[in-house]
DNA sequence: TTTTGAGTCCTTTTT
DNA sequence: GGACTCAAAA
């Protein structure tokens, strides 16, 4: 037998060693989903069904590209780094690179991360003077990013009155500013490359007969521009029905003059295109359309969270009625948890409608009951994880096999507080990203201009950073110029007269003489430029500048490292000509792949995180931590259509993170925007049979809190206020107080959430859910405990 | 030009 | 409550 085929169970050795078919694989978490794409990849090479050009692998994360492409170099002897692994923004990166030309775009164009991208847009608003109040950026980069996603151009996009109008408008006026800037945004990567594929027969020809297999990972995440892309590589033609709206065919600007050379031409020329006779090896035909891939899209519906990026499940249907999947693979076996935290998951998950279906079971046992903790408020919450965790550690529980999961990124301060006090050592994921940081964004600036000085967003970034006496008036005329003779910032330069002209072209000549350092190798061109700018200086005088400093240091490591690694990299594409594919390249990388978010990864240290940024990751022991009403689920998702069922798969996520130990952790009263708010616990704890459950703390009751003293919860509840002095018969007596929980005969069950007057006067204010917010006189309604 | 105070917002996030 | 933005004051 095939060495790569040993132990793996049925299911994932039908799909590895499936028949070059259109696929779908329905993974459930921890099924092993990393080791059936990678393995079926390394099937199809060392069976020669497929030489190494000829595969495609799609991912959403650089992590997971690299995650494959390690565990492939283990599988295979052959050098992996050529392949086409990649997230669908390197790929296409790589694409538009190639071929430029063809798809519009000048050769060095640059990559606008979601912040340049917003700051173009401001930009935009300005020099255009639209009211940002009515316009939004945010919103607006939103808006084009949602209609991109979509593969809608400004010509295609609908609207109905003039707000919209004008939103579509603008949507124009920032694609032509891009163009302009030869700058490219994230959504714009994927539709242009799109684009060139579908409008380019021979280029997509060439493709669709290169690339035999064309494998997806999390295909559940994917967007419609996404599945588009996916369908043209694999050889579905963009006429055909099914295939999404087309644009109007709005030709592609072109940059450069110059006759525009063919398709052919740039296939040709190229070195990424690999010869044609590699591409199929001995592959021997079968039922697979004749031109075009395999498509063999592994996903699970279950683990869909991010819909309000743009994702679409239903792509997965889409995609199994319209590639006429047969195969249709199921793997429930999961490797990761104990059994009760699996039944908890599935039992959750049941309770969503219009799944594809799939039930995990595992080989290991039930394992431990999930625990189940109520706590008073948020602070006795984190004190009560901060005991446990101590005691786990006590027990030799590494605590980097520990993770803290929350709802939302608010949650996690008083959770550091707690555990900062306590001093044990945490790890919160989800900061500001190496790539990300101001000083690092400025000098990235200064190496952008160098590459292309009609960068604006670049060039506005440093203009007068470190300060240079250009002001805001200098930087008006400056603009007036460029708009004037429709240029760039850069080069209106000339035209601007007077003391800022003065200081404008000071700054010019420094771009001229970062560039005459244009031939250092790129470690000392990034120190070069550094010194040059005054960065390095800036950071030097300022106070708190030394970790500023530290981190331009680490770019110049970085760039050393990029080239290190990356330096066979460096030749593909095009000849560049005076400037440097590396520079380019290294510039690519600081966009597409942000970093890690922070140092400290060795150390033994508390993993606090979203559940969104925990998916993908596993833990011997979990806690998952204000699971509330409002929260988690979160308020807002109850309004959106499927809301509720996107919040249902987070929890579902969150769950099967945990291998051995899961604990569920709520509290009565939490702190949001500056006010005491009261929730219900959530109604995902009611949605876990109850066998599988041990409560920590006395069992709530159905819909609402234990009713009990404050000596019931471990660790010290404060109730902040009683409507009525708290007797030690409160349970038996009227004494009611904020956070409990209580029935009325019209309204149902609630929970107080706030009180005032005292004696005959006393007022309570309940949430009764769905009944709504009640003020009541306690003297009048017939309130009881519940 | 930098500092400071008021005002605003407030799920989730990768590329 | 707090982080972040933006406009006025030093």
């Amino acid at each position: 037998m095939n060495p790569l085929l040993e132990h793996l169970n049925a299911p994932q050795l039908a799909a590895v060693t499936l028949p070059p078919q259109h696929a779908l694989i329905l993974a459930g978490a921890g099924s092993g989903k990393t080791r059936v794409l990678t393995t079926r990849i390394a099937w199809l090479i060392s069976t020669g069904q497929v030489a190494p050009p000829g595969i495609l692998a799609v991912t959403f994360t650089n992590k997971a590209a690299k995650e494959m492409l390690t565990r492939l170099a283990a599988m295979l002897p052959i050098n992996v780094k050529g392949m086409w692994i990649g997230t669908f923004h390197g790929l296409c990166n790589r694409l538009l690179r190639a071929h430029h030309r063809d798809a519009g775009l000048p050769q060095l164009f640059q990559i606008l991360d979601s912040g340049d991208q917003q700051a173009a847009v401001k930009r935009l608003l300005k020099t255009l003077n639209v009211d940002d109040e009515k316009y939004p950026p945010r919103e607006l980069c939103h808006f084009i990013n949602a209609q991109k996603e979509q593969g809608l151009r400004p010509a295609a996009v609908e609207a109905w009155d003039d707000w919209a109008r004008k939103r579509v408008e603008l949507y124009e006026a920032y694609e032509a500013q891009c163009q302009r800037e030869g700058v490219v945004d994230f959504a714009e990567l994927l539709l242009r490359c799109y684009e060139l594929l579908e409008r380019n027969e021979p280029l997509r020809r060439h493709y669709q007969d290169r690339f035999r297999h064309v494998l997806v990972d999390e295909f559940q995440d994917t967007n419609k521009l996404q599945y588009k892309w996916l369908c043209l590589l694999a050889g579905r033609d963009p006429a055909k029905p099914g295939s999404m709206v087309s644009n109007p065919p709005v030709p592609l600007p072109a940059l450069h003059s110059g006759p525009a050379p063919t398709a052919q031409d740039s296939v040709l020329r190229n070195p990424v295109s690999a010869p044609l006779s590699e591409k199929g090896g001995d592959y021997s035909g079968a039922p697979a359309a004749p031109r075009g891939a395999c498509m063999f899209c592994v996903g699970d519906d279950d683990q869909s969270i991010y819909a309000f990026r743009g994702a679409d499940v239903g792509n997965m249907r889409d995609f199994e009625r319209e590639f006429h999947v047969t195969n249709l693979i199921r793997l429930e076996q999961n490797y990761r948890s104990h059994g009760n935290i699996l039944d908890a998951a599935n039992a959750i998950i049941k309770n969503n409608p219009q799944r594809l279906g799939k039930n995990l079971w595992t080989e290991a046992g039930a394992g431990e009951p999930i625990r189940v903790h109520e706590s008073y408020g948020e602070g006795d919450e984190a004190r009560f994880i901060v005991e446990e965790v101590k005691a786990l550690s006590r027990d030799g529980h590494a605590r980097a096999e520990i993770a803290l999961l929350y709802r939302s990124n608010a949650q996690s301060r008083a959770l550091e507080h707690a555990l900062f006090n306590a001093g044990l050592p945490y790890r919160v994921y989800g900061g500001l990203r190496f790539f990300e940081r101001a000083e690092i964004k400025h000098a990235l600036a200064y190496l952008r201009l160098i590459a292309n000085a009609d960068d604006d967003t670049a060039f506005s970034r440093v203009v007068n950073f470190p300060t240079r006496g250009i002001g805001a008036r200098s930087l008006e005329n400056l603009q007036d110029a460029a708009k004037a003779q429709g240029s760039s910032l850069h080069a209106a330069i000339p035209r601007v007269s007077g003391a800022g002209g003065v200081k404008l072209a000071a700054f010019a000549d420094l771009i001229i003489r970062l560039r005459e350092a244009a031939h250092l190798p790129l470690p000392e061109l990034v120190e070069h430029v550094l010194d040059l700018s005054g960065l390095s200086e800036h950071y030097r005088n300022e106070k708190e500048g030394q970790e500023r400093l530290a981190n331009l240091d680490e770019l110049v490591n970085a760039a050393a490292s990029f080239v290190a690694e990356e330096g066979t990299v460096g030749a593909e594409g095009e000849e560049t000509g005076e400037l440097r594919a590396d520079l380019v390249a290294f510039l690519a990388h600081a966009s597409l792949e942000a970093g890690e978010h922070q140092a400290g990864e060795g150390d033994d240290a508390l993993q606090l995180m979203t559940v969104h940024s925990a998916k993908g990751l596993e833990f011997n022991i979990v806690f998952i931590c204000g699971l509330e009403e409002g929260l988690f689920p979160h308020e807002n998702s109850l309004l959106e259509d499927k809301g509720l069922e996107e919040e249902r798969r987070l929890m579902y996520v969150a769950v099967t993170r945990a291998r051995q130990r899961l604990y569920l952790c709520f509290a009565q009263t939490r702190m949001l925007h500056g006010q005491t708010r009261y929730n219900l616990p959530s109604r995902f704890l009611e949605e876990i049979p109850e066998d599988l459950v041990k409560w920590l703390t006395p069992r709530a009751g159905k819909n609402g809190y234990q009713v009990a003293d404050s000596a019931a919860f471990a660790y010290g509840a404060t109730p902040a206020f009683a409507a009525t002095p708290r007797r030690s018969d409160s349970q038996r007596g009227g004494g009611f107080r904020v956070g409990q929980s209580v029935t009325h005969p019209k309204f149902g069950l609630g929970v107080i959430i706030n009180a005032e007057g005292g004696g005959n006067d006393a007022r309570v204010q309940v949430n009764f859910g769905a009944a709504g917010i009640k003020w009541l006189a306690l003297s009048v309604a017939k309130l009881e405990a519940a």
